[in-house]
DNA sequence: ATGGCCGTGTAACACGGA
């Protein structure tokens, strides 16, 4: 069974990227980021065409997220409880006897700004919801908007103490750990620095100024069967003179 | 040199993203 994540950046905007990578990589499970479209305007005939079932929380404009499956899936969630305030971020829905959720977490903007105690506040929710639903086989997968560790970034040296680098982040990344939930990625891949997101602007995906902050977590019963872990850097890449999101897929192939 | 790019709303630029 292949499983992936991805903050597509305007799924109107990215479509025929989308179809062209789900053609490629063949994918069973997929979470999507930052549809930027309410659930009237996701393309579920194009989605149906190739292969592909959706169940979907969007909203207009910014946000939104939602489970493509080749096998029949089931909505147990649609938002994570008590933060509509911030936007449609969470969905889960079981498939094949797996609990998938994909997560789009606040970004927070800076540690100066309001956004950022509500982002704190949106993982402590976020932990406290994935505590009631640890048992078995479950995957949450999604974009974090935060680096767990040094390795996860480009320039931890200049940006130690700032967004995504906070130690009060990191803490609830580590939180997430302890409630169940492990880093496939880091677990299959100790050592290496490997990034999911380049900003557009100056060359950065050439110049390897990245960060680490879509994954796919599991439980124990997800991690022993995981056999690889993988970011697809190139989707991060024009495809056919298509534009990328500045988010590249990340996949995992459980057994 | 702290902006550079991209998507969306809305109809020229503002805002959010990370």
């Amino acid at each position: 069974m292949r499983i992936a994540t991805w903050n597509v950046n305007g799924l109107r905007a990215r479509l025929d990227f989308v179809m062209h990578w789900l053609a490629a990589r063949e994918p069973d499970v997929v979470g999507l980021q930052e549809l930027k479209l309410t659930d009237e305007q996701f393309p579920h005939d194009d989605f149906e065409q190739a292969g592909y079932r959706a169940v979907t929380h969007g909203q207009k404009a910014w946000n939104g997220v939602a489970i493509l499956s080749r096998k029949p899936l089931e909505v147990t969630q649609l938002g994570l409880p008590g933060q509509d305030a911030l936007g449609s971020r969470l969905v889960t829905a079981k498939v094949e006897g797996l609990t998938f959720t994909t997560v789009y977490c606040p970004n927070g903007k800076s540690t100066s700004h309001e956004d950022y105690p509500r982002k704190l506040a949106w993982f402590d929710a976020l932990a406290a919801h994935l505590r009631e639903h640890a048992d078995g086989p479950a995957i949450v997968g999604g974009d974090f908007n935060i680096c767990p560790e040094a390795i996860d970034s480009w320039n931890e040296e200049r940006l130690a103490g700032q967004i995504f680098h906070t130690d009060e982040e990191r803490a609830r990344m580590q939180t997430l750990h302890e409630a169940g939930f492990r880093d496939l990625f880091r677990s299959l891949h100790p050592e290496e620095q490997a990034f999911s997101w380049w900003d557009y602007r100056g060359g950065a995906f050439h110049r390897g100024h990245g960060l680490r902050i879509d994954f796919l977590l599991g439980t124990e019963a997800v991690r022993s069967r995981t056999r690889e872990v993988w970011i697809d850097r190139d989707y991060r890449k024009k495809q056919d003179g298509l534009t990328a999101s500045d988010h590249a897929p990340v996949l995992a192939e459980l057994e």
